[in-house]
RNA sequence: GCCUCCAUCGUCUAGGGGACUAGGACAUCGCCCUUUCAAGGCGGAAACAGGGGUUCGAAUCCCCUUGGAGGUACCA
């Protein structure tokens, strides 16, 4: 049985390069019929917080990467953390150093000074009984460390192949209690991984070397290792890790900004991997069945947000009208747009659907249908600058009261009036377009008027020929 | 500094010795359509980082250089 775990640690939100991870080991497992497990790693007391675990939480359920066990909490495992770490230390494997954080950090500054890699030197290795008794005596905690051995260590990675690493540039024997006596990071993912039966870490470049001082932990324990796999990591457009400096990453701030859930899964699971050739868009049900983790590139992926708008796009013009309403619902709500599921509201956005790249684009862009537009002085003098404007609505309305079979045949009526007055369409379309739309842009005229329903044309028209 | 990873159009990528005149998609530019903006259709511009090898033959394999990224904690 396969069984893979997604991991964060609730220090913030679910960001994009966390999902990214999340989805490849979730389409893993489902492509395997294997388990997704979810845990949570909160061991930092300090930076942990109740709320962002919600966040992500609620991010992977947006997402649609469902958990088959958990959520597993770290801090509600100490009691096996300490029982592992006391089974290294009586085997000699772990030891009890004294140093304190400010002596360690002076010491690795002291080391960088001198131009050699900073590392634990090892001091309190071999500390006699006597030794140890003097420095409790002074109120000295104790961590754990783990003893690293000399030589080095093969990885045979899933997606970047063979890497090999000098155990002598690990930084020296690496805590794996604190003073504090939780667990350290690399600590508690071994003793979980072991724990919890995990057949494969998929997990981002930038723990190749943990996977290093990991391999070390699972030695001492004399347990198999687990088949590693480091996905490239997302970059911004400056070619940096993806963080906060770029704009939005994380995963809700996409939803807020109208992206769909589908379109964000599908785009995240493009960066890094092509399912086939001359195919973009692509189902959950799809990526699963392609689903391959030789295929994935080893090189690192740009998060473009223009691919991003494109894809979005495609899927909300591809998408029914009463599904997308279930998803524009709340965004007609954030905009104060009162809206209920009807044939005008389908309508609406039927036509604005096409020209959408977000849910926030399509409220924007159908607003006029539920709220009356306002022109400004400006737009309204341009339509009062052609003195043929008026005469030509006038006959519009005309037309329009004397009925029409569909928007194709109001518009040819509405060409035959124009062309028997000698004037030019644009001098009915634009004025008419603006008055009723309050945009210079948008679907076709005559779809609108025919959408809007004569009663509201007529009333945003005459209110503008009244005025005059 | 040291360690590790990475390197094809601006971006995502195809490519795993000859099928490469290097293909597709986004973005961009032009044209068509057209009442506008999109969508759609058609077309254009656009890349193998550099240098050495190996080979009859290299985008593909090896080495070096360069560039980029990540890591280097009692954070995760």
């Amino acid at each position: 049985m396969i069984r893979v775990r997604f991991a964060p640690s609730p220090t913030g939100a679910l960001h994009i390069g966390g999902a990214h991870t999340a989805l490849f080991n979730y389409l893993f497992a489902k492509r395997l019929e294997g388990k997704f497990i979810l845990r949570i790693e909160d061991t930092d007391k300090e930076r942990s917080s109740k709320e962002y675990e919600e966040v992500i939480l609620e991010s992977l359920k947006w997402m649609g990467i469902e958990w088959d066990e958990g959520p597993y909490y770290q801090s509600q495992r100490l009691d096996l953390y300490r029982e592992k770490a006391n089974e290294l230390l009586q085997k000699g494997l772990a030891y009890e150093c004294f140093c304190t954080p400010e002596e360690l950090k002076e010491r690795r500054e002291m080391m960088v000074k001198m131009g050699r890699p900073p590392k634990y030197d090892g001091r309190c290795r071999d500390l006699s009984e006597d030794q140890k008794r003097d420095f409790r005596a002074k109120g000295l905690k104790s961590v754990l460390r783990i003893r690293i051995p000399d030589g080095k260590s093969f990885l045979r990675d899933a997606v970047k192949g063979d890497v090999s690493f000098a155990n002598d540039s690990l930084g020296g024997d690496m805590v794996i209690m604190k003073s504090d006596s939780y667990p350290t990071y690399n600590f508690a993912v071994v003793v979980d991984d072991i724990d919890m039966d995990i057949t494969h870490v998929i997990r981002g470049d930038d723990h190749l070397t943990n996977t290093f001082k990991q391999m070390i932990i699972y030695k001492a324990f004399g347990k198999e290792l687990p088949k590693f796999a480091h996905i490239p990591l997302l970059l911004g457009p400056d070619k940096a890790k993806l963080s906060k400096r770029h704009g939005a990453e994380s995963v809700l701030e996409y939803k807020e900004m109208g992206y769909l859930s589908d379109a964000l899964f599908n785009f995240l699971s493009l960066l890094g991997w092509t399912p086939k050739e001359g195919q973009e868009i692509f189902s959950r049900d799809e990526l699963i069945s392609m689903f391959c983790l030789a295929k994935l590139n080893s090189n690192p992926a740009v998060f473009d947000m223009k691919r991003l708008d494109w894809m979005n796009s495609q899927y909300i013009k591809n998408m029914d009208d009463q599904n997308l309403f279930y998803l524009a619902k709340a965004f007609y709500d954030k905009a104060g747009i009162e809206v209920v599921k009807d044939d005008f509201t389908l309508k609406a956005i039927n036509l604005g659907k096409v020209r959408a790249r977000t849910l926030q684009d399509l409220v924007i862009g159908t607003k006029y249908f539920f709220v009356e537009p306002e022109l400004s002085a400006e737009e309204m003098d341009s339509i009062n600058s052609n003195n043929s404007t008026a005469l030509l609505l006038e006959k519009f309305l005309e037309l329009l009261n004397n009925g029409y079979d569909s928007h194709m045949d109001l518009e040819n009526k509405s060409r035959e009036m124009v062309a028997s007055l000698n004037l030019a369409f644009k001098d009915l379309v634009h004025p008419l377009r603006l008055l009723v739309t309050g945009m210079k842009v948008g679907p076709g005229l005559f779809e609108i008027v025919d959408a809007l329903g004569k009663d509201i044309v007529i009333r945003r028209v005459s209110k503008f020929l009244n005025d005059a």
